[in-house]
DNA sequence: CAGAGTTGCAACACTGATGTTGCAAGTGCT
DNA sequence: AGCACTTGCAACATCAGTGTTGCAACTCTG
């Protein structure tokens, strides 16, 4: 084999190669989850055993997605202070923290995973953001006639969306879907 | 075996069965897209056997799935006439109309088909909305200050959500619905 | 009742993915 | 240079899913 492909040892070196089949597996296994470790491997630039090196199983591999991915998701909720700002801006902050997850851990985030504690941080994400749509209609940022967990509903269907928009950053993009969540995207002189 | 598993023979039976079979498939399916052969006969309450001499391959069992699916969805499509009904009235109709189909054949009609004449249905499908969305901006019922396009997506996700509702009738899910993608779930007045 | 048609079941071959192991080779640290 | 560590590669075993076939059994029609 050659030089420049051989391993460079070592405790650091390691963990970049566990980093880069995550990122790889992430790309492929977005666009199909069906994918095998060959493709993943391929992806990551390194060869098949390699991964098995890492992650005894592909379980193994993809429950390290979503441990990975469900910590930055939930540090992206704390960083916006859901509990302690105004809803409508804890809205936005919420939004646009969680859109930079999303936008590159779609896969590993939206994944009802075996792991007990995976599941215990999305019931607990799950809870806060109630508890926020639930503030926001009392306060009157929703409509008190709208049901708050069809509100819900339709704003994690947003994010979906919205994080799979490209070239677009999350800030633009949290503007845009709070601005539609709310107002909708029809004027208000009804009949066209 | 028993009497009551046995085949019943004739035509208008071996069209019963394949037609349980579609139905049981579109269920296993959307739950587990990569569900197996096996699965599928389970749910359809047929030997797996049975199915591949109904369908030559998998490949060829989807394929029939996407064609069932995508002729109701362009005849659903058909009966709401949004060419030539005003934006709104168009806009509800084919929504209703839609939903009702997409919440029996979700997985069947999200899909990028490979067979050629499912995908031209598709696209179809899609400029014709993409019309009525052009329509509905020119008309006044979409701001003009939205992006005809992102309006569209918005759309596709609460069509989407909305499909995965249980309990209610497509009627309901669709006023919900257009309300929603129309006003939002806010208030107008701002910050709450 | 006879024949056509369909089904379930058991058995088989084939394939692709998974997971394991041994070995040679490269890299960085000491 | 020597050591620890990691990688790529080839080879192998295993397994699950796919697809096929032969056969007996059953039902309906004529």
């Amino acid at each position: 084999m050659e030089a420049s492909q051989q391993g460079r040892a070592l405790r650091s070196d390691a963990e970049r190669t566990v980093r880069t089949i995550l990122e790889a597996a992430e790309r492929v296994l977005s666009k199909n989850p069906s994918a095998s470790m060959e493709q993943i491997a391929e992806a990551a630039g390194v060869a098949r055993t390699t991964v098995h090196r890492r992650f005894a199983s592909r379980d193994a591999l993809v429950s390290a997605m979503e441990g990975w991915a469900t910590r930055q998701f939930a540090a992206a909720v704390d960083s916006a202070n859901p509990e302690t700002t105004p809803p409508l801006v804890a809205l936005y902050q919420v939004t646009a923290s969680v859109l930079r997850v999303k936008i590159d851990w779609g896969f590993a985030m939206s994944r009802a995973s075996s792991d007990p504690e995976v599941a215990r941080v999305h019931s607990e994400v799950e809870d806060r953001c109630e508890r926020l749509f639930l503030k926001a209609q009392a306060t009157g940022l929703l409509r008190a006639d709208v049901d708050p967990a069809w509100a819900r509903r339709v704003y994690y269907a947003l994010i979906h969306e919205a994080a799979q928009s490209q070239g677009d950053d999350a800030d633009t993009l949290a503007t845009l879907l709070v601005d539609t969540l709310l107002r909708g995207v029809g004027t208000d002189r009804g009949l066209g």
